[in-house]
DNA sequence: GCGTTTACTGAGTGACAAGTCACTTACTTA
DNA sequence: TAAGTAAGTGACTTGTCACTCAGTAAACGC
């Protein structure tokens, strides 16, 4: 008879969790957000429904937490490309927009961002949101500082990372069905050089044309 | 006594569709794509749920006939606003971009934003908003043409219309909440500024700088 | 007017949701 | 090793969901 593996409360612990937010993530890039239920997750990490409430109050609280784990695994991973990219300063702006673009193709970021649609009526929801933004903001401009170095002394780079990311974000979700492929990659090609540009120009334009 | 006055059928069938549609955006617009139910529906048009499933056969034809009766009417509200733009190339850019973003920031069009996001795991809605696109995006390129008649005739003129109008998306779902409204305004005023920039340029540049 | 068709009502129906709870099993500590 | 605590179970409660249907009222065609 197979006795199971000793283990402490900490390890059942750390791991009960862990399969709780990977089946959590895994549920809310499938099914999407209205898809994901406490029974369903419960069932895809392999634990009983009472379990998941012991570790985590009430389900808002699980998707907060799902989302806070996500995005510094998925920044770690952007970051390990960083030795990769080309010094030069044009490629390196070439590539840093395709390596933001890949990100934002990535299920799992298409799940967070629908997620974040989502809180705009769920108090809850945008309460538990709110506390992950402010630490994954700053550590995605910290990353922008590593892959544009020469721009991370402008007094507006802050507001430069935010344009580019913000425009990435809408053109990923852009189009749902992609009618026309070849329109789809014009489209891509032409917001690519627009924001590459955007990156090697010196960040003073930014400063003009101010709203009337 | 006061009898009702006598309507045909048609028109008791389209007054009761109208009432639907709009109690399905209002709805939309303030519970959220997770917050619109039959029921809810139902109750803000005062008809019985029955009635709901009489004009429309399932919970996902309503919503894709209520974005597919929102996008016309918001992009005629837009059009509205054409004579009263300025006719000066830069300021007219300027005053575009403007338009688009506070188009963006209506709450109807948040909504609707949000449920495509939804559609992303939901096939019948995906199914149904498809349906709703195509005609969509060809009125959104024709009052494009309008708005900057001297670029109507570029080749790409379709792909920039489709980058300006993500970059406006992207920025205006960016962050739920705002910690920095300082930061905020700044970079709206950037994307606006490079934004404006693209549209009084010559539409050439966009073809260089393709993905390597 | 009068039978037929169309619009509408409102009380269902079964499925499934979030969250609870009495109880069992696994670890810890003295 | 025995008492105490933390982790986990699975059936259950309460509520809401999309959708149905038998019956009623209004408009239509003749």
């Amino acid at each position: 008879m197979v006795l199971p593996p000793r283990r402490t409360q900490a390890e059942r612990t750390a791991t009960t969790r862990r399969r709780l937010l990977d089946a959590t993530v895994a549920a809310l890039v499938e099914l999407g957000a209205s898809g994901v239920t406490t029974t369903e997750v419960a069932r895809r990490a392999g634990v009983s429904q009472g379990a998941l409430f012991r570790h985590f109050p009430t389900k808002g609280a699980l998707l907060a937490a799902a989302v806070e784990d996500l995005f510094p695994r998925m920044l770690e991973g952007a970051r390990a490309r960083v030795p990769t990219l080309p010094v030069d300063a044009e490629a390196r702006a070439g590539a840093v927009i395709d390596l933001l673009w890949e990100e934002y193709e990535r299920p799992e970021l298409q799940a967070a961002v629908e997620l974040y649609m989502a809180a705009r009526t769920d108090r809850d929801l945008a309460a538990a949101l709110g506390r992950v933004e402010h630490p994954h903001r700053q550590r995605v401009h910290a990353l922008a500082a590593e892959l544009v170095p020469e721009l991370a002394g402008a007094t507006n780079f802050a507001g430069l990372v935010d344009v580019v990311v913000d425009a990435v974000q809408g053109a990923s979700m852009g189009r749902l069905h992609v009618l026309d492929p070849d329109a789809a990659a014009a489209g891509r090609a032409a917001m690519r050089a627009t924001l590459t540009q955007l990156l090697i120009a010196t960040p003073v334009p930014l400063t003009l044309g101010a709203p009337s």
